[in-house]
DNA sequence: TTAAGGTTGCAGTG
DNA sequence: CACTGCAACCTTAA
């Protein structure tokens, strides 16, 4: 029996290793509907937010999601397809009408374990289900399917990276690509204007002022910056992340792949057997967790432990959680947002979040350390909020993961060791060379005071053409006293968490989670993953 | 109960 | 750059 088939994209924005496109073109498809639907939620204009964007997107992400769209339709429409992107509301809404409007028969899309995609894909898969349509729904955006890791640990997520590793074994190759055409696109009925829009067409054309990443979106650029990444093979063996350099920008010190993990723009599993390659072909390289493999494991641990912790992204009601008592202060979070906190180094890592979407991951462990545990004492779920809304990459699992790993509520406990906002840049970068870039106010600034232009004389700052407390903040906080308080008040905290741990410990976490029963859904499974003709 | 280990601290020394 | 001492957390495995 003849049906049409919808390909429905969010992330996986690849033809590549795409296992949800290859089954839908597959059987007795005639017509295939590839679809994307733009999500108010990430997309909708908010003048209140404190940067040009959505309440949950700054523009350069957004801006990357579109090339991504762009790149995509272009290699469907080499294939014969085309993306059809979809506007008018919830995508679940959206996608539920066209099932019934251009009579699928077959619907797949990439499974999604963040929770804003279960609930999204639960209701979809619901009235699929319920109408007859087959519904393809395959792990691929991850090396490993989260929930089988979970059941081989008995049920609970590993929490150590260690563990997870031991556990997860060798991931699946990628698919091949059996393919050179796509089953043609159908009438598209009462939908106008699905062509990928422009950021102009999305309403935000009127700020020009904001300067963009310099990534670019997509597949094409994903496998070209792949290969640009693991052409010098002894880079790639020798690959060890805690040595990397933070400050490093002109030549980043690391491949800068996660935006295209992120979207999907590039397959998990192709980077990882691409490494693998190489490994195979040197005598000897270095191992997780600091390799380039290492890396990728890193999100897969990531990816399980959220999938498997209720309210994983908040600190009350998430188990694997410290209870801190964070101080509120609005002041304070500004001056961390927007490069205002008189520490140089700080001041231009969250300038570079702002301007490229992208900083170096121990630039993050400095400006995330100095927001929580190390100097104010803020809520990391506010540091949270504006990584996710600034950062190109910005993924919800590895996100609030590594949040709660800096601020020492989870994971990592060490509190003791702080970053200096002052010495920790100037190991790796003694001139200042990033400071002077993304802060062009001290850019004459003498050497001797870059990191620390408070202690400069007046004559020094009047030569730089920078006086400080005028041109540029001073310190909004003395870093000696501030983390000498903050380790204080982590030990305090520390100690009420251990005493609560006892069985009455229990109340504490019902009576503050809020909804952590939601239905959980599952993978089509993966025997059902045909990968033959 | 104890010992070992944990991707990425800092300051000082050779 | 590699090593030490510093002060010291948690979890896991025995």
């Amino acid at each position: 029996m003849e049906s049409n088939a919808l390909m429905w994209f969010r992330k996986g924005l690849r033809i590549h290793d795409n296992p949800a496109l290859d089954h839908a073109r597959r059987g007795a498809t005639r017509i295939l509907y590839p679809v994307f639907v733009l999500d108010p939620r990430y997309l909708e204009r908010d003048p209140s937010a404190f940067s040009p964007g959505s309440a949950r997107s700054g523009l350069n992400r957004i801006q990357f999601l579109l090339e991504s769209l762009a790149d995509l339709d272009k290699s469907l429409r080499r294939l014969g397809s085309r993306l059809i992107v979809l506007r008018g509301g919830d995508p679940a809404d959206v996608v539920i009408r066209i099932l019934r409007e251009w009579n699928i028969g077959k619907l797949c899309y990439e499974f999604d374990t963040e929770p804003y995609g279960q609930a999204r894909d639960a209701r979809v898969k619901d009235f699929a289900s319920g109408s007859g349509i087959e519904v393809f729904s395959p792990v691929s955006h991850t090396l490993f399917d989260p929930a089988h890791v979970i059941q081989k640990n008995g049920g609970k997520p590993p929490l150590t990276y260690q563990s997870f590793v031991k556990l997860a074994g060798q991931p699946a190759p990628p698919i091949g690509q059996p393919f050179s055409s796509l089953p043609p696109v159908g009438d598209v009925g009462e939908c106008e204007n699905v062509g990928v829009p422009t950021i102009q067409e999305l309403g935000y054309g009127s700020l020009g002022q904001v300067e963009f990443s310099p990534f670019r979106g997509g597949e094409s650029e994903a496998l070209k910056r792949l290969n640009e990444s693991l052409v010098d093979k002894e880079w790639v063996a020798n690959f060890e992340k805690p040595k990397g350099d933070p400050s490093a920008f002109m030549k980043p010190a690391t491949t800068v792949l996660s935006p295209y993990l992120k979207f999907g723009c590039l397959s998990s599993r192709l980077f990882y057997q691409s490494v693998q390659e190489i490994y195979t072909n040197v005598k000897r390289h270095t191992s997780p967790p600091v390799s380039l493999v290492g890396q990728l494991l890193w999100r897969e641990f990531f990816y399980t432990v959220a999938f498997g912790t209720p309210n994983f992204d908040q600190m009350r009601g998430n188990k694997i959680c410290k209870q801190i008592p964070w101080s509120d202060d609005d002041k304070l979070l500004a001056s961390w947002r927007d490069g205002q906190t008189g520490f140089p180094w700080i001041d231009a890592i969250m300038v570079q979040l702002k301007q490229w979407g992208w900083m170096h991951h121990l630039a993050r462990h400095s400006v995330a350390c100095f927001l929580t545990r190390g100097d104010l004492f803020i809520h990391w779920e506010k540091g949270r909020d504006v990584f996710e809304r600034l950062l190109i990459d910005s993924d919800w699992a590895i996100n609030n993961g590594n949040w709660l790993w800096l601020s020492c509520s989870s994971f990592f406990y060490q509190y003791h060791r702080i970053y200096s906002p002052v010495t920790f840049g100037k190991k790796y970068d003694p001139t200042g060379k990033f400071i002077r870039y993304f802060l062009p106010v001290l850019k004459d600034m003498p050497k001797e005071y870059i990191y620390e232009p408070w202690t400069a004389p007046a004559s020094v700052q009047r030569r730089a053409n920078c006086i400080i407390g005028r041109d540029y903040p001073r310190p909004v906080v003395s870093h000696e006293s501030a983390s000498k308080q903050c380790r204080l008040k982590m030990g305090e905290a520390y100690a009420l968490n251990t005493a609560s741990r006892g069985p009455w410990a229990a109340r504490i976490w019902r009576s503050s989670a809020g909804n952590s029963e939601k239905t959980i859904q599952l993978p089509t499974r993966a025997r059902d993953s045909n990968r033959n003709a």
